[in-house]
DNA sequence: TGGCTATTTGGCTATATTACCAAATAAGAC
DNA sequence: GTCTTATTTGGTAATATAGCCAAATAGCCA
């Protein structure tokens, strides 16, 4: 790849790579329905705190979260509404494979 | 994470994690734009062709890409249009992380 | 001040990913 | 058939990621 090219690659692959995990695709549909705190989320994720603020840095870092302290309590939100339309493209892509599979099954099955 | 919903989760996250790579990102563009033989996508990222292969195998086993074979050459193209929608939201990520960060610029020269 | 609660950081191990090379495979061309 | 071109597979080393625990930090509350 020319390397001129390169950097805006790699800067759309680091949002990408902060989204491709399940806990942090969780977590922004979550945040999409509204503010959470660490303590929120490390309560339905179910995993050690610490593995679940790690998460939510990793999101902030990519700039798709935004955090603000009230109280004891840190609130994270979702900085940026337009991926969940993405969302819903995956679900097409997931329905699309779902359809191919199953075709290929009838036609194993034939 | 409650257990019953996590396989969606994973499935989601197989796919945009098939994305989360430089080269693979352009592939995928390259491809929105006309299909293309593994040869043709060797010369334009310049790295090593069977490197590229096993990149086009990962975007193709999430159900990404297409491929036929048409006389020596295996053509791919993009199953799933609705992914380049996805790539200009990212812009709006990119963009909207710049101004921010010009803004703290802007504060911290005060 | 001292004790809580919420969150982050550091350390560590296990696992996954990347990219190269060399070798295998597939299918045309002759 | 053999040669050639296009692509994939296997092996390997370097690097990155994930998750837990323990410890550090920050700020509220008596």
């Amino acid at each position: 790849m020319k390397s001129s090219i390169t950097p805006q690659y790699k800067a759309r692959a680091k949002i990408i790579k902060a989204m491709a995990h399940p806990s942090r695709l969780f977590i922004i549909e979550e945040l999409s329905k509204k503010e959470r705190c660490v303590g929120d989320l490390t309560e339905m994720i179910g995993a050690d705190a610490s593995t679940v603020s790690k998460h939510l840095s990793v999101l902030k870092n990519a700039g798709l979260l935004a955090d603000e302290k009230r109280g004891n309590s840190i609130f994270y939100s979702l900085r940026v509404p337009c991926i969940m339309q993405f969302i819903g493209c995956l679900e097409d892509v997931l329905f699309s494979n779902a359809k191919q599979h199953n075709e290929i099954l009838k036609c194993c099955k034939r």
